[in-house]
DNA sequence: TCCAAGTCAATATG
DNA sequence: CATATTGACTTGGA
């Protein structure tokens, strides 16, 4: 009921384009729910189709800043205090799936790096937390929906295979038999630690390989072009993201309480310390970016393409054949030492490896396996690898090793929220503020942030144009 | 064309 | 069961 609300609160919204402010509840933004009227909660699993979907647009257009942070970590009780799941939440109040809504509410991006896409989850979720029966609509449809299930599975008795035939069909068909269909559907592919490993020791070197280096990245790894091209998206925009909660985590949690924190950052001070770091990842890019430390330490980053091209082995193993000629030399970079350590989850990691790891070599683990390329399945057959390393130990134990490698300094730079837009910030959460990381202990962000570093001195260089990769002082 | 941002959907994990 | 991860696809911009 209440149709009109919706425009309601839009109307309020467009007519005042800068609210703001608001201390602490929000309380006016939007509210009533989500879909102006009809809301066919019969069967239509979506409702996001056509009518609700221009208000949330216009909603979109007109919100303030919203703290995603903050909406996230209260939907995120919300439903777990009445004990409903983000599947539910997902399909009915986003309208996303629930791998997706898992994402979302584990690493919301900051509200003004987000396109109207993306802010348009967000504007549902304040939606639906401003919505007084919020929790009660859900719980109903978890109801229904159970009822539903039941009342399936009660009337199928002997089908072997529940109705659901919604997807099948169309091209294969033939049939029936659901039973020998896959295979040929599409495998999904899953890269082996190793090759992961590998990727990111590509990644480190060179965030923006060259076609032709994506070639041979592929061919060594055994993979399809595709793949690793898909990886290298993924991969970059996934540690971008690891870096905006970060950003966000470091803020919010400033002054929690506990906290002191003596540094109090004056505006835009300039943090000369090398220590800590922070930064933003801020695709612009262009203005000015200072970062600094990051000795190569390790691994010396990108840009210093050197003109020939040379192929990088990612990993030592080589293997293969690949045609490549071009002596590699020196070519694998640093040392870093990890290697598969065992699991056992342990956070700490203390460092030192206790394997052998010949110090000048690095060895890692290479490959399974490259098949010359038939086609058939992939078994891992084993052996061979003519060079390998001895001290290779073959066979990795399972998960992967933390990923440690590089330990950069970090990226400081402190950016400044100030200089951003300087105008509306209300800064509900956090400020962008360089806050300071302090944690050594984990290598894995340490990764991220340099190989952020790297995303963005390889931005600069293409915006700064051509000209070879000066040396930018850090 | 390449890239980034959003998502989906299959798997992994818990 | 639910949630987390992740390769691939889609969309939209230069």
């Amino acid at each position: 009921m209440s149709s009109s609300e919706s425009v309601k609160s839009l109307t309020e919204l467009v007519q005042q384009p800068c609210p703001a402010i608001e201390t602490s509840k929000d309380g006016k933004q939007h509210e009533s729910s989500e879909p102006p009227a009809s809301e066919s909660q019969s069967t239509t699993p979506l409702p996001l189709s056509g009518h609700s979907a221009l208000s949330i647009q216009e909603l979109v257009a007109v919100s303030p800043e919203l703290d995603t942070y903050g909406i996230t970590k209260r939907v995120k009780e919300v439903l777990t205090d009445n004990n409903l799941g983000q599947r539910l939440f997902g399909e009915t109040i986003l309208g996303l799936t629930q791998g997706s809504v898992s994402d979302l509410l584990a690493r919301p991006k900051p509200w003004h790096k987000l396109s109207l896409k993306g802010r348009e989850p967000f504007v549902r979720m304040q939606l639906w937390l401003n919505d007084p029966n919020n929790v009660e609509k859900l719980m109903d449809m978890k109801r229904m929906e159970k009822k539903a299930y039941m009342k399936r599975r009660h009337s199928s008795v002997s089908d072997s295979q529940p109705c659901e035939p919604s997807s099948a069909g169309i091209d294969y068909s033939q049939g029936a038999s659901p039973q020998p269909q896959h295979q040929l559907k599409k495998p999904r592919v899953v890269l082996a630690p190793e090759e992961k490993e590998a990727l990111k020791r590509a990644y480190q070197q060179k965030p923006y390989p060259s076609p032709k280096t994506i070639e041979e990245l592929a061919t060594q790894l055994n993979l399809k072009t595709s793949t690793v091209i898909n990886w290298f998206h993924n991969y970059r925009s996934r540690i971008r993201r690891e870096l905006f909660i970060e950003e966000i985590q470091a803020g919010s949690q400033s002054q929690a309480g506990s906290s002191d924190s003596p540094s109090a950052r004056s505006s835009r001070a300039v943090h000369s310390s090398e220590g800590d770091s922070c930064d933003g990842v801020d695709t612009e890019g262009p203005p000015e970016e200072k970062q600094s430390g990051l000795e190569a330490d390790e691994y010396s980053n990108a840009t210093t393409k050197s003109q020939g091209g040379q192929a990088e082995s990612v990993f030592e193993a080589g293997e293969a054949a690949s045609q490549d000629a071009r002596s590699s030399e020196k070519t694998e970079s640093f040392h870093l030492g990890m290697e598969n350590l065992e699991d056992t989850d342990d956070e700490g990691r203390l460092k030192a490896p206790r394997q052998s790891s010949p110090p000048g070599s690095q060895s890692s683990g290479e490959i399974l396996e490259t098949m010359p390329n038939s086609a058939t399945k992939e078994d891992a057959s084993t052996s061979a690898a003519s060079t390998s390393v001895l001290t290779g130990e073959s066979s990795f134990k399972s998960k992967e090793s933390s990923e440690k490698m590089l330990s950069v300094p970090s990226t400081s730079s402190t950016l400044a929220g100030g200089s951003q837009k300087a105008n509306s910030i209300q800064s509900l959460f956090s400020f962008s503020e360089a806050a300071s990381s302090k944690n050594t202990r984990d290598n894995t962000l340490r990764k991220k942030k340099a190989a952020n570093l790297n995303n963005i001195i390889h931005r600069l260089e293409k915006a700064a144009s051509r000209e070879e990769p000066v040396e930018w002082e850090f």
